[in-house]
DNA sequence: GATTTTTCCCAAAGCGCTTTGAATAAATTA
DNA sequence: TAATTTATTCAAAGCGCTTTGGGAAAAATC
């Protein structure tokens, strides 16, 4: 590793006391304009570089948020995690954060939790896939670490600070195109519901199978992991049923590939035998316009979700006093080729 | 942030002195058995927890490892990007190590390095995505911070340290398996052969030709980044062209779900009509088993291979001294209902 | 011109840990 | 019994930065 130059040495250099360089540096008010310019300068032409250890220990904040994923991973996180953080990363260095990632292990979740607490490690952490009531809300209020989820846990939602979509009124719209073209008999084939954000569709959608008067069916309303082959075998059984649905509403882009083939299979045409409506989170190598017939979707951006997320949460961090904030945000529903009218039977 | 107790209040404590407490905890032998036992008993006892930062700035040693993902993030990165992380996080907790991610963001890559080197942010990285001749390796082997490369870098294979796998065997016998079957015409959907990878299976791909008595015909050869879209739009145009592959070999098995879904559009039948391979990473949400037909694949786990760089990274960190360790992987090659002679023209 | 402010800088303490260099007591050896 | 070793422990000096509490010179006020 290539040495560098510590604070002492730019001092000496510059005949200036490690104070004077120090504060000059970190833009404090009490140093002449001149002298602040010729340290400036100097500093960037040795290429001074201050010892994040040091400032760390020295300040006790870290400048390093926390991102970690459950141990139980589920599918979930995992596909969707990497464009949220992508999102996510520009804010944070934007801001001069590092990311400090923790990833399964032998340590247990809470443990990791509390190790951050009490040790500085990080200024605030990112809560992923809440599931109701999520045991991490109440640890990381107890343990006074500021932290931002990214969704929701159900109750007590105004204690602490949260940016979601809205996952429900996606869902009701969705619901209600397919009602509105007249169809009465629609699956939902949904992630699984220890999230939160699956319960949100749920409601969502029996909301406006309720307005329309239509009773919520539980045999065809599945919950399961977010894969391809589940995408495909659900629709499979629901679409080969008896009584099957005309329509069905997929809560991954993730389900799709599977679900479009299983309509083939069945020789069943997509858009007017079967309708399909996904949520999108834009993942980047699953574009719904790109499919044959174009698929109607509800979108979000899990990307932009992952920028915002962070920008609240460092606000969060260098305002403390500030109230939490909580952002619910819109989701466009997109009426494209893969919806159409219902069959008359 | 909870407090915790430091060093030295958990010296007095113990009515010992702190560095007595230090080695104790930090398992140095000069310290007496009877002594070492009180201090680990009622250090656990009152959860003490050492200052990370402080003991970074007081060894040097960050005990982090630093991945940054480039910020004209490919598409081949992203999907593959967690599974990686998530094999070498295990890694990395169970030794004690964070991870430190770095994504896109202003700041130049080029410069992150740099200033993980200088500051000793991190102890060493894992590059990831190498391209021919990688700037990164010059670069990290100029500023002597340990890595190691997931994939290689074109030449100079010696001069560092990498994990691969042997995607040119791996698209070889892939390819064999092919041509045993009597297929002649082969279309090859490649990754982006900006990356390595790719370029090694394009050669498997070809050296099998070639022992085939086959030549390459690169209008049955594509690049492109690896998405579900790119998979249709390309095999929907190869299969629909004039004298049409019998067979397809996928570099991702992201590419699959469009493959399979032009080939059924065009009224093709998979593994009798045309036969398909695709390369599988082994990403959880897309099962080659539970294709219908299920997917003839050369697989290789992409977890795996981020625990086993984990390791090998973190060996190399503690043992500076040692030969970079070069790991090729065998890559398996599962034949499955995809593929099958071909047919008769 | 004397006094008070303001401006600009500095020496030194401290963040919590590791590590060096001794010191003391106990155990060996002579 | 005196001289060495060995086994344990400790005080103090860093690691490289921020921050407190002054202090000297310059500027402003009376």
């Amino acid at each position: 590793m290539i040495a560098g130059m510590n604070l002492k040495q730019l001092a000496k250099h510059l005949n200036l006391s490690q104070t004077t360089v120090s504060r000059a540096l970190n833009g404090y008010p009490e140093v002449n304009a001149e002298t602040r310019r010729r340290v400036d300068e100097v500093a960037r032409k040795v290429g001074y570089r201050p010892n994040p250890h040091a400032m760390r220990l020295a300040t006790g904040r870290s400048h390093a948020i926390g991102h970690v994923l459950p141990s139980d991973r589920m599918l979930l996180i995992d596909p969707h995690f990497s464009d949220f953080i992508a999102g996510a990363g520009d804010v944070y260095s934007a801001n001069g954060f590092d990311v400090m990632l923790h990833v399964g292990g032998s340590e247990d979740e809470q443990t990791v939790y509390r190790r951050y607490a009490q040790s500085g490690a990080v200024d605030g952490v990112v809560v992923m896939g809440p599931r109701l009531n999520d045991w991490r809300i109440e640890l990381l209020t107890e343990l006074e670490l500021p932290f931002i989820v990214h969704g929701r846990a159900g109750d007590a939602e105004d204690g602490y600070a949260w940016l979601d979509i809205d996952n429900r009124g996606a869902f009701r719209q969705a619901t209600k195109l397919l009602t509105d073209l007249g169809h009465r008999r629609i699956g939902l084939i949904n992630g699984n519901e220890a999230f939160t954000f699956a319960t949100h569709r749920r409601q969502g959608y029996e909301d406006s199978l309720r307005a329309a008067g239509i009773g919520a069916d539980p045999s065809i309303m599945t919950n399961d992991a977010m894969t391809e082959e589940n995408g495909y075998r659900q629709t499979k059984h629901l679409l080969s049923s008896e009584n099957r649905p005309s329509a069905l509403l997929f809560s991954s882009m993730l389900f799709i590939s599977g679900a479009i083939r299983a309509a083939h299979e069945l020789g069943l045409h997509i858009g007017s035998d079967v309708s399909l409506i996904a949520h999108d989170d834009g993942l980047p190598f699953l574009n719904a316009e790109g499919l044959v017939p174009s698929l109607t979707t509800v979108r979000s951006s899990i990307r932009a979700a992952g920028s915002r997320v962070a920008e609240l949460l460092i606000e969060m961090i260098n305002n403390p006093e500030a109230a939490q904030p909580h952002e619910l945000w819109n989701v466009d529903l997109i009426v494209r080729g893969s919806t159409g009218p219902a069959p008359r039977s």
